[in-house]
DNA sequence: TTGGTAGTATTACCTTGGTAGTTAGTTACT
DNA sequence: AGTAACTAACTACCAAGGTAATACTACCAA
């Protein structure tokens, strides 16, 4: 139950991450550096960090290092939209979404998208009780 | 169009200011003190930060600082939720609102709030084109 | 076997948020 | 007038995210 609250960076990192499950400190850096030119030293410290912080983990392979994550994107998102959720909306999942509709104008598909899941969640509730 | 992104301490103190327009350091640590027992000093040096950030500005009232802010509540939830939204859901909203449903499980009075605002941006839609 | 190179470890620096002690100035009370 | 109390300024520190140069090491090739 720790925070996994990720800067910038190392979320971009665990991108790489949970695309490929795992990759070396080369790979990240290939990945990232069109958009970014970071220096590969700057990942590699990185996640360094990132293993201290307990968000991945390496294995030795021959001379390099092969990172993988040790958390999910789920548990990523549920950690920081929650941590805005109760910072920012007091913890009222509806003002969130409200603010949502409101500010990035959102298209009727996407209303339609949201009505289905508002169905659905609905629906799963009934099952398990 | 800054990025309007507050810390922790930072948004509590914004809270009291936005509730009362306007306070000194001394009103917002003494409204912040029991929950947080935070020196007087730790206030007022976070105001001035802030302050350098540009998120609230002061006037001078005999020998103390009135603190106001300069952003708005709804502008910081746009700023921050809009950067979760773009960092860890790609832009898409709906993505975002799945997880919360799914994750925060939401009764079905929530659901029924979510209903409501979904129609009323469908009609917002229609007026202004 | 020796030298280059690839790749990790060490070290360092900057920024921002957070927390506060110390100092200096000013007002207010005795 | 002298001193206590308040308030703001200055200074200092810590942690975390970010960025990177430099140092070290081990492997591969000539």
């Amino acid at each position: 139950m720790g925070k996994h609250t990720l800067g910038e960076l190392q979320h971009a990192i665990m991108q790489v991450l949970w695309e490929r499950d795992e990759a070396t400190v080369a790979e990240v850096h290939e990945a990232l550096h069109p958009d970014r030119g970071l220096a590969p030293t700057t990942i590699a410290t990185m996640l360094r960090k990132m293993e201290d912080k307990g968000v991945v983990s390496h294995r030795v392979e021959g001379r390099h290092f092969v990172y993988r994550p040790t958390v999910s994107e789920e548990m990523v998102q549920s950690s920081m939209l929650g941590e805005i959720l109760d910072r920012l909306f007091a913890g009222d999942p509806a003002a969130l979404v409200a603010h949502l509709v409101a500010d990035h104008d959102i298209d009727d598909v996407e209303i339609e998208r949201l009505r289905a899941l508002l169905d659905a969640a609905e629906r799963g509730k009934d099952e398990h009780r």
